[in-house]
DNA sequence: TTAATAATTGAATAGTTGTTCAACTGAACA
DNA sequence: TGTTCAGTTGAACAACTATTCAATTATTAA
């Protein structure tokens, strides 16, 4: 059979589903959070935040850290920089990354006790 | 000019870097920390979890909150599964999913902190 | 048994995404 | 000026992933 594709009119248990519906928040709220897990779901990017999350490094030695090419990991600073995960400073020739605020380090602390008290 | 694929001999700032590569753990811990990201990396199942967040639900009212398809509600809610984000608990036909532990909402919270005081 | 409901599953598809390769920009230095 | 170093960028490609559609399982009720 063919299931049904938009939202039915009816809930099974009205009151929790309407409380449910209330905890999803606006739109915007929820595509920023899911935006911010996603850029931490990325493995690459994940040893990038670790790495930094003692010291700032410069490209270079955070692609040999990640073990990876530079491109790769300026393209996803990017991203990381967009998403405000990272801030920048120059120095002469090389740019010196950082995390941007201590939020990061926080979430990570957080989903490392649930991947290892699993 | 092309790039260097593999990690370099030397670093720039040989003892930061070296203290950096130390942050990264082990690629087990890693690999579970970027997957745990990469769930809540998704807007459907995000709001499956904001949803359950207050109360446990039935699939169709899940969907109905989520405005999405029981099959697709179904998918997602595997993977949430394997995950270890969501557990269930049948009762006649129908099942009700509930969040596995408390790491999910803390996470969440803390998320919606960095996106909101941004 | 038959029918209806609730949910799961597999296959296919369309969209997204991370990496590579090559070229390019900007800064320092001879 | 010309060269080298550090990093950025765009295009292309391969791999992954979320949704849809259709079929299927399991449970309840007639």
């Amino acid at each position: 059979m063919k299931n049904s594709v938009g939202a039915p009119a009816v809930f099974v248990d009205r009151h929790e589903a309407l409380e449910a519906r209330k905890a999803i928040h606006g739109d915007a709220t929820l595509r920023g959070l899911s935006e911010t897990f996603k850029v931490l779901g990325d493995p690459t990017r994940l040893k990038i935040c670790l790495a930094l999350s003692h010291h700032e490094l410069c490209v270079s030695d955070l692609a040999a850290v990640a073990a990876m090419s530079e491109s790769a990991v300026s393209h996803q600073l990017r991203i990381m920089k967009t998403m405000r995960l990272v801030r920048y400073r120059k120095e002469g020739k090389k740019t010196y990354y950082m995390l941007d605020d201590n939020h990061i380090e926080q979430l990570i602390a957080l989903g490392m006790r649930h991947v290892s008290e699993g």
